[in-house]
DNA sequence: TTTATAAATGAAATAATATTCATTTATATT
DNA sequence: AATATAAATGAATATTATTTCATTTATAAA
């Protein structure tokens, strides 16, 4: 009996979510994904009953991927202004190196495929986590605005998160980023 | 002679954007979008070359409707800070009451549709630049810093468009914006 | 009124895309 | 090596969406 091959079901996947971050939901069509993926149509509906099907797995597949960690190469013993700048800049690097993740949840959420959620909000909190952390201590410690820690995260979320999408429609590579000037504006913005 | 009915194309327009900050671009339809605007199939196709043309020049619709309502009550002998001041509140202000403006930019990107082309980078530029010449006015007055203007801006939509979209999905109403903690967050981001 | 002209209509033609299925291919088991 | 079984294929078919166009309708001008 011939084996089937399940490394195929996430090669469609991470495939998919590459056109989708290229060409949007909208541009997604099944025969091009199957050329795309190596594979033929027919092959595409072994693993998904149809589209809809494809697509909302994709959402439960990318949520299990989406934990990642920001706090990668952060020393406990390092100054807390090094702490935030380290942080930001593996979160704009992440948000750049995947685009397709943000892009995909992104469209999802607005699209036909979309049917209900709660558990984004859990899996934007996990992630966020390490950061509000961060500017709570740095309250404490009156290097940081006295302002409402969400509202701090949510600036700063939105800065690195604008950056990055600029980053891929332009499609001006990784090595363009103007690091310093970004993480001085985002400074002098939290500092007390 | 039959009087065109030149209220139909913004009618087309508005039906457009409230249709797609519902289904999303993919599910637009032509046809049920002249069915929910009222009209027949075929009267989109004579004020629409076809379906491309509709969704850029909605595109550029909004670009001029979302400019003209970001500098209303905006005075020439105001000091630049107040000026940047109530452009960044008008331009919060609308991206929470009309959600379906971030909706349709956010996907568009993304999407099939959009291309750069000469025509719509001038009326981009037409656009967005008296507020990149604030930006570069602030900037020769030593008021701001001196970091690419488009970078400048791109961080202060950012942290606008972030705080919009949290509005609009906690349900929470504009009157719980901290607009002062927001707008000191924003100033001290980009000032010398 | 009547006429000329262009707007508006919507069913039908065309085009694009999703899905199926008869056939071929690979491999685990005997 | 032969067989059985399910995977993989991709052209054919079904479905859905876009666009056209012959016809009808409204209005400005004669």
């Amino acid at each position: 009996m011939r084996i089937k091959d399940e490394s195929k079901e996430s090669i469609i996947f991470e495939t998919a979510l590459l056109m989708i971050s290229k060409t949007g939901l909208s541009g997604l069509k099944m025969s091009q994904l199957a050329k795309e993926a190596n594979i033929a149509t027919g092959t595409v509906y072994i693993y998904f009953k149809d589209k809809d099907e494809l697509i909302r797995k994709l959402y439960l597949y990318l949520l299990k991927k989406t934990t990642l960690d920001y706090s990668k190469g952060l020393d406990e013993n390092v100054p807390l202004k090094l702490k935030i700048k380290i942080l930001t800049f593996n979160y704009l690097a992440e948000s750049i190196l995947h685009p397709e993740y943000g892009a995909f949840f992104e469209q999802y959420f607005r699209s036909p495929f979309f049917v209900e959620n709660e558990m984004i909000k859990n899996e934007e909190n996990t992630v966020l986590g390490p950061i509000y952390e961060l500017v709570i201590e740095g309250q404490k410690q009156a290097i940081i605005k006295n302002i409402n820690p969400e509202l701090l995260v949510s600036l700063v979320c939105g800065m690195l998160n604008e950056v990055a999408k600029e980053s891929i429609y332009t499609q001006s590579g990784i090595e363009k980023i103007d690091w310093e000037s970004i993480f001085t504006v985002i400074w002098d913005g939290i500092k007390s």
